[in-house]
DNA sequence: AGGTTGATTCGATAACCCTCTAAACAAGGT
DNA sequence: ACCTTGTTTAGAGGGTTATCGAATCAACCT
């Protein structure tokens, strides 16, 4: 638990993107600009032990099996989860530096609250 | 500047989405998952005065106006953005509730720090 | 009223993306 | 070896989106 202050501006409006980093940022942003890519992120994260095996996943979406398989490559390719095969299946889990990076642009400024 | 505390993991992966949030969100993140949108909003929201006007904005980009004209109507629909005509010139400024939402998802939970 | 400049709407085209089926690959059990 | 289950790859179809040119709307100026 870490104290911050919050000031100013989400680095977004601080100044005008230059055109490589908007380019970079949008295929970030795309990559979770999708129901079923939110709804797995949100899956992998929130799930016990970290990680959830690509068969919970599926289950819970009304998508064929290659269909789900596609979106989590998209996601692991845009760098915000990876993907492990242990034994029979395959276990993703989230990459929490990319997130707080999405979340980063967006957010007002914080910095450490110590001198 | 507000001190906060920050705890844990952001909103996205502290329990799975429903499906309406999931689409309500990713509607909001299309939005801004597109290089000539994410520069739109940097340089409207770091303009002085907090607003620019079109005719600036479309200086900047080798596109033609009604293209530009598109991707603000985008912005707008999404609400990320706000237009008002005066005079001769339309001018946009950004609502910055909006972008806040748009960080609050992926950025680490803040609190307010004081009890 | 007519003309000029700024901004949006309309209609069309090309590229992109989501989803599917079919097929292939991976690992384990019999 | 073979079959079953889990996962990914390949290819195709259908819908969405970015971009343009042409036309339209808005405001100002003479």
């Amino acid at each position: 638990m870490t104290a911050v202050t919050i000031e100013c501006c989400p680095p977004l409006t601080r100044g005008p993107l230059s055109e490589q980093d908007a380019v970079d940022l949008a295929a970030l942003l795309k990559a979770v600009a999708d129901p079923v890519r939110l709804r797995l992120l949100s899956m992998i994260g929130s799930h016990e032990g970290g990680e959830a095996c690509v068969c919970d996943l599926t289950d819970a979406f009304d998508l064929t099996a290659p269909t789900i398989s596609h979106h989590l490559k998209v996601l692991r390719t845009a760098g915000l989860i990876d993907g492990e095969r242990r034994g029979t299946w395959v276990y993703y889990r989230v990459i929490p530096e990319t997130v707080a990076r999405l979340g980063a642009i967006f957010t007002p400024l914080v910095e450490p609250e110590q001198a």
